[in-house]
Parts: C-alpha cells; structure tokens; sequence
DNA sequence: CGCTAACACGAAATAATATTGCGTCCCTAT
DNA sequence: ATAGGGACGCAATATTATTTCGTGTTAGCG
C-alpha cells in the first residue's frame, strides 16, 4: 500500500485532479503527456487502489447560507479507546461537525463546525456537544475570517522530496 | 449575491456534486429529476454564479506519503490589520499550510498543515512559522488520527431549516 | 381579462469524451 | 536470445456534453 509506487506521471495526474476534479480525460491526458486511454487507465487504477477517494464540488458556504464557522477543542474524562471511539461515533452522526481529529497534548480532539449562524450553533454547543457523555471541556473559537483554504497536499513538496532522494 | 435564490433543483445539485463531482450530467440530471440540458444549464450558472468555486479529487494523503497532519495555533504581537494581512500573505506562501483561520479569542489564528514527516514539520516550524516577523506564540498539535472529514456543509441541515421556514 | 415577453423545459441533432479492442514496443527474467 | 507481462497508442464504438429550437408556463401590463 504504502509501497505503492507511482510513477512521476501518476503524480500529476492526481495533482491536476486534485486542482481541477472535473478535468475532461483527454485535457488531463495531454497535460501528463500521454494518449488519452492509458491515462483513464491510471486514473482507475489510482481510484481502485484509494489513491483517489472521491470528487467533490467546493461550494460557498456563506452563500449557501452557513455563516458561521467554529472550531471547538474538546477534552474527555475518559481517553480509554472505547470512549474514544464513542466520542468519534457521536461526531460522525452531527452534521454541524465536518472534521473531527484526535490530537496529543491538552485537548483531545478538535471540531471543525459550520452552522448558518450563531443561534444554531449555540444549541448544538449547549445541547448536543457539552452535553455529550463523557465530555469534560469544550472551548469554542469563531472563525473571523478564512485567509487560505486549500484542498489535500502540496504536490511542489512531494516532488521537491523525491527529487533530493534521486 | 445572498439574494441569490435556490429553488430545490438547484439545492440537489450541489448536494449530489458535493458528494460526487465527478458524476456525469446524465446521472446527476436523473437524480434531480429534470433532463440534460437543463440541468447542465443550472450547473454552469452556479458556476458562475461562484455557488460551486470548484472541483477536486480527494487524494489519501498518508498514501502519498504526508504522514503527519498538524493544527498551530498562532498569536500575533500586533493585531493591526496590515500585520494581519502580512501574515495571512505569508501562509498563502507556505505549502505545508493549508488552511488558515483567523479567530476570535486568545489565539489569532488556527492553521491546519501537512507535511511528509515530523522533521520536516518541525524545520517548518522553527525556521519559518516561529521566526516569522510578528509571530508571538505558536502552539501545536499533532493529529493522532482523524475521525471524520466530510467536506463542504451539511445540506440535510440547509434543507430542514428552510422547510421550518416555510 | 387577453396579450406579450421572459424564462425554463425537453426532444432531437451534433460535437466531444469516454471506453473498448487490438496490435506493438519495451523491459525483465529466464 | 527469447518468452511473458505491462503499458502505450491508434482506431472503432458507446456515452456524454452541448447546441438548437419549438413549447408551455407565468408575471406584468394594457
């Protein structure tokens, strides 16, 4: 898996998919140089291995009408692996909730939420989140506003790293 | 803009495209009940319109070998807006970071960042985000593992609220 | 009311893409 | 040397995307 060997080519299709998902195949194939068959070829071989999750349209958010944006670190009474895993559960089914990783040091997890405004996010802090078992602390910060939000990885830096072990 | 008023079509759609953006027009036109043209007619004018900012392939980070995922909680020595400016530029510039957050409270910002291992996040942090101009305190944490990471917002949400309305 | 203009739809035709089916080349391991 | 595996690209076919155009519906207006 790890081992999975991509060839230089494989890398920038999975960069030009990752700036522009919806790239018809033949400008994808011309942009790594190679015909248009075996480059739809490796793109299912990198969706087939995982390589490639999933597309995603990136929508507006504010425009859709969530206004608000809050990350929430959260700490537990319990870090033992089954409350973990039930605090993670819980997470999962709150839509509010778009990302939730665990962490070291002080806090256990952080939530990024999205919320349409401030109302709504309050009652799922106050009701749903603080009120969840086996939740010690939550600290909230609004997010003021969004200076860069890029998507997956910096492919310059990956290169960059081959290229220095070659 | 925020005026912009979606009828339900048009709400399906970028739901089904959040979910899949690589769906073909087809299918997507199907799913939300109208034919191809147009339904490929919506898709373009939220486009344009900037409802739908892009698209993008998910790639498996860790597979590509970016095996650690860090949040640096950032505080400033001046607030003011140009030194807030100047530094959100110099995240932009950054490959490692790929989000930053301002924030209300103690912290200034919150940066998610990607790197392929820990001492290359760690050259990151000491010689450039800590030394940076302005930077007064930075405070880490390492992403143990990730929980939940769906991407845009949650429509069920959008779509209850708006049925209360009604 | 009746009329008209604006708007969105869908059927059908056309253009472009995706996908399949080979035959060929190259590399590797015997 | 040479057989086998793998990847390529051309050419043919299947799907999709996109344009064109005629129709129905609705809102505004005389």
């Amino acid at each position: 898996m790890a081992g999975t060997r991509l060839d230089p080519i494989d890398r920038k299709i999975l960069a030009e998919l990752q700036a522009d998902g919806r790239m018809t195949n033949v400008e994808l194939a011309k942009r790594v140089g190679i015909s248009a068959p075996p480059c739809l070829r490796r793109v299912r071989t990198l969706e087939e291995a995982g390589l490639i999750r999933g597309y995603h349209a990136e929508v507006d958010a504010r425009e859709l009408g969530f206004e608000v944006q809050v990350f929430a670190m959260v700490g537990l009474q319990s870090q033992a692996e089954a409350d973990l895993n039930a605090f993670e559960k819980r997470c999962r089914d709150w839509p509010l909730v778009r990302e939730c990783h665990m962490l070291n040091g002080e806090v256990d997890f952080i939530l990024k939420c999205v919320a349409p405004d401030l109302s709504t996010f309050q009652s799922f802090l106050t009701e749903q989140l603080t009120a969840a078992e086996n939740v010690a602390s939550v600290k909230t910060s609004l997010v003021i506003r969004g200076a860069k939000d890029e998507p997956g990885v910096p492919f310059d830096v990956l290169e960059e790293r081959l290229a220095r072990q070659a």
